[in-house]
DNA sequence: CCATTTTACCGGGAAATCCCCTAAGTTTTC
DNA sequence: GAAAACTTAGGGGATTTCCCGGTAAAATGG
């Protein structure tokens, strides 16, 4: 088995097979062209192409694909959901995450649920390559914008501990919940009965753990983890 | 001069050199996925790939192509706007829209707008090459499903009364698409070189034909229909 | 058990946005 | 060719956001 790349042993040199790689995406084309990035390799090779979750998830066990690139925004379930399904079923499975969405928005998400790495599709072609190496070679890749950003996040603030969510009060949680059904500010207070500058104060709360730094931010979070 | 394809001569044999093609898509794994398909055919080659809209303006000066591949979502001013200043500039190149987004959304919109055809990211590879191939021969191409849909709403006649989404207009649409990806108006303003102003003229027109009383619904929207 | 931290609550004031209006130039439609 | 719609944009007041501050209660922890 060759899930678990040892290492300082990822580069070209030195491996009798290629790495096998999954990629999963609903667009042909997108996956014609990484295919043709990856078969140029030497060390690299596509195993298996798929342009939905369920099947790209029951092909797993027979390719035994080292890593898997995938999309997140897939028709049906979403490519998160598929992370998350890998992560329980194959734990060793790495996992790229490949998607058109601003890394900001969802990069911190997709590490939590278990990937490896996040990458733009407007970044260069190189680029996907050298953040499949350092994935394949045991680490986490991220754009260097993000990756400071993060840094600066896990230093200033401590952030460790749980997932995003899981740090937020029961109040702070209820009023989030309101915010991703689509309440305002002045609603939700009518609702529970406070002060809307009390909402307020809650609202800058959730914003400051969730590092989200302005209002629209906060509804898009809201309504993407409504539900999960 | 090339630009006028010569009915029922864009076939591969009788041509001595081949179609000059023009990529314009934000995503590099995509255009090179396009060039890889379009420059196996011996009647079809790549005479250029921009991602982004002035620059590929202003290519088509001295590339002269015979059909531009263009998508609609790019970043900066949308495909959109560069398909209408084709169109005023350069009224013979041709168009082929390739987008995400369901046609449905968009396709009458862009055959309005001068395109050639509308063809979806989703389609298997090689549709694209008879999408490209229909519009050099100076025909339109859209998928069977959606032709047919707009054969009836010809017939039908009205065809003002489609749904909620289709009575946005061009740019209403674009800014509606920017609110569900998360941005501000002060955001939106910037990014398309208009003024605040100007956006807030659009967020209200679009309340308007959506029936949505406040901002927080309009967000809620947007980020609800965004990625269809 | 007492100090510290976190939570829940609230306010002032500046900045930004929302929301109503008007309006002019262009394009589309009938 | 007139009417309607689209795109642009400004005025101005109402509202919301955002950053500063605070108090009291509850939870945490040595």
């Amino acid at each position: 088995m060759r899930n678990e790349p040892q290492k300082g042993k990822a580069d070209p040199p030195s491996r009798k097979t290629k790495y096998k790689i999954m990629i999963v995406d609903d667009h042909p084309i997108m996956r014609e062209g990484l295919a043709q990035l990856i078969n140029h390799e030497k060390d690299l090779g596509i195993c298996g192409q798929f342009e939905e979750a369920t099947k790209a998830f029951e092909g797993i066990a027979t390719l035994k694909p080292d890593i898997a690139i995938v999309d997140i925004s897939l028709k049906g379930s979403s490519g998160i959901e598929l992370l998350k399904n890998i992560k329980v079923h194959y734990p060793k499975l790495l996992v790229l995450v490949l998607s058109m969405h601003d890394e900001s928005l969802y990069a911190e998400r997709v590490l939590r649920a278990g990937a490896s790495g996040y990458i733009m599709k407007q970044e260069a072609t190189d680029r996907v390559l050298v953040a499949l190496r350092k994935v394949l070679n045991g680490e986490i890749y991220l754009s260097e914008k993000m990756s400071t950003k993060l840094m600066h996040q896990l230093v200033g603030g401590r952030v460790s501990s749980g997932s995003l969510m899981e740090r937020l009060s029961d109040r702070e949680l209820e009023v989030f919940g309101l915010i991703g059904q689509g309440r305002g500010t002045r609603e939700i207070a009518e609702q529970l009965h406070l002060s809307v500058k009390t909402i307020e104060s809650h609202r800058a709360h959730i914003k400051e753990k969730l590092n989200l730094k302005n209002a629209t931010e906060l509804v898009h979070r809201a309504i993407q983890l409504r539900g999960e």
